[in-house]
DNA sequence: TTTTAAATTTAGGCAAATCTAAAAATTAAA
DNA sequence: TTTAATTTTTAGATTTGCCTAAATTTAAAA
């Protein structure tokens, strides 16, 4: 049996491993979940113990192929359920994101295949990120970065790579959803920085807001 | 805040001392929850501490007020939850249990709150047991439990009183599920076991299976 | 009413998950 | 390449929730 903190040590390891590819620090998995150095070292060896990470010490460690699909399960529901939360119980997509945190760790696995039925397997959450299916294979994507986009083109918001509240609060309230139309007008070149047009409204926005705008082009 | 253990020794207490009435025994508490007497005097001071309940040492224990409170809203989640897996997601009815049992423990008022509507404020979970409203009041009933029924007498299942596992697949092996109609032939007085017929298919089910079983006549 | 049995509580410990402070290892800088 | 700074690990505590075994209290029986 996994438990709650060794399946919140997966998750985080995962996400950091995105960023950095290979093996991720001690550090960094203490800031992820605002613990202690300390503290990591300790579950670090727990998750060693159970074959779930490869360890290195002082090295770092890495998801082994069984901790990284197990960490993909609880991705999966966590992003199954804010669909959930999203399409069936009207939550907005910035207020999904702790009860999410918490649903991802119910256990059973008719319940998770039951609701990927029932959503319609979905294949991307509400901020637009991917939903592996049973196998932990995540579907094509076909998005690119807001800051990637030529000047003078043209895409629709079909997600964010980030989700954090604040974040997703100024979207809120610069109009800007899934679906939203986003025409590049003008690109800075010294702060990378982006002047946009939302329903004909123009905006300026940092590249640090861009990077994480996923959009389509047709 | 409450914690998970606490919540289940809320949810035990509630539920032994609808038997009982008054207050509940230590022993009682540990054989509910499959655990120790010693176990259970240390939580409940910790209850205690938080005014979840009352408590005289050698005494038992009884919900305060805040407690009760606190104990329903944990009920009123598990039944709907219950809906939700029944209605929507097309479990059993003798599936759920062990689900709810963990989805109970979200904590989201929100999220109780749409699920309440979402399902359309049902009054009575798949086992016919009654849903607490927002404000612990329970919807009134008109059943009454089949082994109350006179001889002679027929009426329709709307419940149980008991959701155990091995209980509802006895049932589900009797043809017994919501709706179905049972006709009482005969009392026998000293087990006060029941002759019946479900569906012109005579059977003999105990006391204690009758008694377990909701009915609402015409 | 005294003795015995049963229920309950206390005392002392353990595992999980965290912490602080100190020691050890690694990396960067002089 | 030695020293200094940073990162990581170890050592020792703490809290929660549970345990066993022993002591205490209450209830039942003789």
């Amino acid at each position: 049996m996994i438990t709650l903190a060794e399946e919140n040590y997966l998750k985080a390891i995962l996400k950091l491993s995105k960023n950095s590819k290979n093996s991720v620090s001690t550090n960094a998995i203490a800031d992820e979940l605002e613990t202690k150095a300390s503290s990591v070292t300790d579950m670090i060896k727990k998750l060693t113990d159970k074959h779930l990470v490869d360890y290195v010490p002082y090295r770092g460690v890495s998801l082994s192929k069984f901790g990284l699909s197990k960490a993909l399960e609880i991705v999966r529901k966590h992003r199954l359920w804010e669909v959930f939360l999203v399409t069936k119980l009207q939550f907005k997509w910035d207020e999904v994101h702790c009860v999410a945190e918490q649903l991802e760790h119910i256990k059973s696995q008719k319940l998770v295949d039951a609701l990927d039925v029932y959503l319609g397997y979905p294949k991307h959450d509400p901020h637009g990120e991917p939903i592996p299916n049973k196998d932990g294979k995540f579907p094509k994507s076909f998005s690119k970065r807001l800051s990637e986009l030529e000047k003078g083109s043209i895409g629709q918001v079909v997600g964010v790579s980030q989700d954090n509240q604040s974040f997703l609060q100024y979207l809120n309230s610069l109009n800007i959803t899934l679906g939203t139309s986003i025409k590049v007008i003008q690109k800075i070149d010294f702060d990378k920085s982006l002047e946009i047009t939302i329903n004909n409204k123009s905006a300026h926005i940092s590249n640090d807001v861009a990077r994480n705008i996923l959009i389509k082009q047709k």
